[in-house]
RNA sequence: GGUUGGGUGGCCGAGUGGCUAGGCAGAGGUCUGCAAAACCUCGUACGGCGGUUCGAAUCCGCUCCCAACCUCCA
């Protein structure tokens, strides 16, 4: 069942095999938060799905850069080309009473701590737009070069309805309808307005007096606009033209569309050929809001301090609840289907550990389970290989738990198993639970390693001692025992070959 | 209103012309001193109405509903 590895491409709305630009290299642009509040939980999720497509493709044998920005300027509230709107950043910054930079420096750290909670990989390169205000200039100044710009009053504009007669590569990714766009009307702007079209868009704003962020440019003194610090430092660290773009759904128009125009407008490439997008995440079936209360964030659903949740749910569990659907697909975040995964992720992660302790005891013989179970190995790579069906090969990994538990349980035995199956059964859990899907195992691991080893090790001595008192028939005892650890939350499984125990 | 993507069993969620998705919950059974865990078996499903087809949840048309974007947002 070999398989290549195909993805969805939102540029060409189809699945399309992956061919990397170099042979064995992937450059990967992500675009990454705006840091000016705490981390969306939505947010999360993008970064989750592209963290594991980033690990899948190095487990592929690619050699990936990957790089994720941090925007700290240039992104406006409301009317992103009204001269007087206010940077996000400085917004904030002027609410908490803080420099700029600080509230920059005091989101991205939050940010950078919830993504180790999730554990995810670092991006090889993590560009900020403040650093890269050069690279900018000099990109508005080629797109100006070039004819697809217009400075009034210190600001510059893209030209969008030039470049669209010009280049045939606007609306595309969106669907826009070009006709539509070109069809607005100029009446249309506000008189304060210093576009010529509504479709157009800032790429170097003049900064008002009181505006905090500001650097000296040809133009003015002023700060680049939302959009250009992504075309500038993908084009920097991966090249005119690379292969992989990701984002959310939400910033496929504007921001991406025009990242888009300011790449072909500065140097006639397009950037990404192709466009990974990730969806949604709502909740209770509806979109997350903070103006009615339908909203969470990641801290409140690990503690459980919101109405939402009936308990908290560790940050491993929410993240398998993200894996088990589609990064293309919404996903629905209720207390009844976390409480769902919470269980699966402790099924998946119960039988992981068991796998890695069991030892063979096959025949060495190659029968029916052999191939069964290289089967379902194989399928595990042919549905990462579909466009990171993660759910799907989470699907093949529960029919391969059900084996082991039965080797475990004896409902199965290893006849017809080879030593290299079973070798390689091991191994496939180990690499997609720890290296792909990057799921730590939250049940032995609570307390540090240390603690741990106490632990387990009073754990052994009492259920020794409740294996004394069953096999006196003393059954008093034995279920005093395992009363009492379980109003502790401490469970005990007997098994074929001994008990073992666990945290609920 | 325009653009994009959806509506799948009690819940979440894959799939996409004929072949069990999976997880959780539920029912029955095996195991167990009793339980738990594990294993086996089972049920109700593809929003509605038409059409194409030997056959449609899957394709086409219409219709209803939901979400996102078009305005800050992953």
């Amino acid at each position: 069942m070999a398989s290549e590895l195909t993805l969805y491409n939102s540029l060409t709305r189809e699945k399309e095999v992956f061919k990397p630009l170099t042979e064995g290299r992937v450059g990967m642009y992500v675009c990454g938060p705006t840091v000016y509040s705490d981390v969306h939980l939505g947010n999360c999720r993008t970064f989750v799905s592209f963290d594991v497509i980033y690990r899948y493709l190095m487990h592929q044998g690619f050699q990936v850069r990957y790089v994720r920005n941090i925007t700290d300027v240039g992104h406006l509230e409301g009317d992103s080309d009204d001269v007087d709107a206010e940077d996000k950043i400085s917004k904030k910054a002027r609410l908490e009473a803080l420099e700029p930079m600080e509230i920059a420096q005091k989101y991205a750290n939050g940010f950078h701590d919830m993504m180790r909670v999730f554990n995810t990989l670092r991006p090889s390169i993590e560009p900020r737009a403040t650093g890269h205000i050069p690279e900018q200039i000099k990109m508005v100044q080629d797109i100006i070069d070039n004819g697809f710009a217009y400075e009034v009053n210190g600001s510059v504009y893209f030209d969008t309805l030039k470049f669209i007669e010009q280049k045939d590569a606007y609306g595309k990714l969106s669907g826009r309808k070009v006709d539509e766009l070109m069809a607005e009307s100029r009446d249309d702007l506000k008189n304060q307005s210093e576009k010529k079209h509504p479709a157009d868009f800032a790429i170097w704003m003049k900064a008002a007096p009181s505006h905090l962020m500001r650097w000296s440019s040809p133009w003015s003194d002023g700060f680049p606009g939302w959009h250009l610090e992504c075309s500038a430092m993908s084009t920097k660290y991966l090249g005119e033209t690379f292969d992989i773009h990701g984002g959310g759904n939400d910033l496929k128009f504007p921001h991406h569309e025009n990242e888009i125009a300011q790449n072909v407008g500065s140097c006639n490439h397009a950037g990404a050929r192709y466009w990974l997008h990730t969806n949604m995440l709502l909740m209770n079936g509806r979109k997350m809001s903070k103006s009615d209360g339908n909203t969470i964030t990641p801290t409140q659903l690990f503690t459980g301090d919101s109405p939402h949740v009936s308990k908290g749910y560790s940050p491993m569990v929410v993240k398998f609840f993200m894996l088990q659907s589609h990064y293309r697909s919404t996903l629905d975040l209720t207390n009844e289907a976390l409480a769902a995964a919470e269980k699966g992720y402790r099924r998946l992660m119960e039988a992981n550990q068991v796998l890695q302790e069991m030892r063979f005891t096959g025949n060495h013989q190659s029968g029916a389970l052999d191939q069964d179970i290289n089967g379902l190995l194989d399928r595990v790579t042919y549905e990462m290989n579909d466009d990171f069906n993660t759910p799907k090969a989470l699907a093949v990994l529960f029919e391969l738990v059900t084996k082991i538990n039965s080797f475990k349980g004896g409902q199965l035995t290893m006849e017809g198993l080879t030593p290299s199956t079973f070798q390689r059964l091991q191994e496939t859990f180990t690499v997609f639970i720890q290296d792909v899907f990057a799921l730590e195992n939250e049940l032995v691991s609570a307390g540090g390693n240390d603690e741990f080893e106490v632990l387990d090790g009073v754990m052994k001595m009492v259920i020794e001692l409740r294996a004394q008192a069953r096999a006196n028939k003393d059954w008093g005892t034995a279920d005093k025992i395992r009363d009492t650890l379980n109003e502790l939350k401490v469970v005990l499984k007997d098994g074929k070959e001994g008990t073992s125990w666990g945290v609920e």
